[in-house]
DNA sequence: GTCTATATCCGGATAGAC
DNA sequence: GTCTATCCGGATATAGAC
């Protein structure tokens, strides 16, 4: 293992430790310091590899973790069940388990942050809302399943997104999945009744 | 005005403040100062009122706020169209009406705190999960013009919830009432659905 | 009840040895 | 690339004059 490839693993420690801790503890509630320990390194190596320092840190956890959780979501959809309205159902299943267990810690990785920074950095503010934009892309064409109308599948997409969102605020703060549940029944209702009006051409 | 009077003013100021900067800072990124500063007082005085500290002035911040935010959207929808389908699907654009005209900063008042202490400060995660419980309560009760059923009501009540908070989440990072319009739309659409399958015997 | 002053600590950030 | 040491400001919190 070369010393670039140990800096490069450094470098990944470091955005892992922060994105772990931004999702549990949000961003203010974060110091470097604990960042640091975390990932078993100092302070001044953060500043080696990011000379912006925590914003420029937190800007890279933003876009990593939210290309990471659109591929977790993209897959889980792929490897569901046939029926994409099933599916969708199903995914909200599949994320009430993986938030159980992890303790209600794991939710959306970047909607702490994104709440935190929406009116305070516009930098990271734009960086929250293009990793939404693009979860939505995908889910869009996802939909296309549904719903040919390709305004209509945005539709669809952007109250899933939206219903996962909310459920992740109301499950973490109720610790239990009441709310995934009843969301995940909500969009198989709503995504049931869009194919029914809008029946896809396929 | 007597003193007293005036004490119970100030203490309203402080608490006032403190909600209107979590709402758009959160809580772990505002400082008692700039609230002090904020509510025209000093820091000295929060402590006055609030002898446990921020976790004291939080607290009370989630709660009444989170009242207030109920009552607020009850009243909303009473006053909306008769249909109760109609009436959620207006609520929602005048949720982005506010949304909009507030820059962006004044969605969910207890979303952010909620998400931030969800799993650091479990006094304070009960205190918003408590409030989510009761708007739930407001909006089941609501629901069940829509759909007689109780379970099916909460069901329905729970989803509208979580595509509130969600699009409120959407719409902050994107600064545009996307989410929030296409969010209502679902709602309306679901509900409408709910309302076929289960109709309301009234 | 309100204000000043301050204690104590932790935040982000930097300089420079190695 | 990594580590130590440190600066400086701001954080919560407290003591006590008025």
């Amino acid at each position: 293992m070369s010393p670039a490839r140990r800096g490069q693993d450094t470098r990944d420690r470091v955005v892992g430790a922060a994105a772990s801790l931004y999702r549990r503890q949000g961003c203010a509630g974060t110091g470097l310091a604990q960042i640091a320990q975390e990932s078993g390194t100092r302070v001044g190596s953060i500043y080696h590899f990011f000379g912006g320092g925590k914003d420029a840190l937190t800007e890279e956890v933003v876009r990593t973790s939210g290309a990471a959780y659109g591929a977790l979501v993209a897959g889980i959809l792929a490897e569901g069940p046939e029926d994409p309205v099933e599916a969708l159902g199903a995914a909200f299943g599949r994320a009430a388990d993986d938030l159980a267990a992890s303790g209600y810690a794991d939710a959306c990785p970047i909607a702490t942050i994104a709440l935190e920074v929406a009116s305070t950095h516009e930098p990271l503010r734009r960086a929250t809302a293009e990793v939404f934009g693009e979860w939505l892309v995908g889910l869009t064409a996802f939909c296309r399943g549904v719903v040919d109308d390709e305004a209509v599948a945005r539709d669809l997409a952007t109250a899933v997104l939206t219903m996962l969102e909310g459920a992740f605020v109301l499950s973490r703060a109720a610790r239990d999945t009441t709310a995934l549940h009843a969301a995940g029944r909500g969009v198989v209702v709503l995504a049931s009744a869009l194919r029914d009006t809008h029946a896809a051409q396929d």
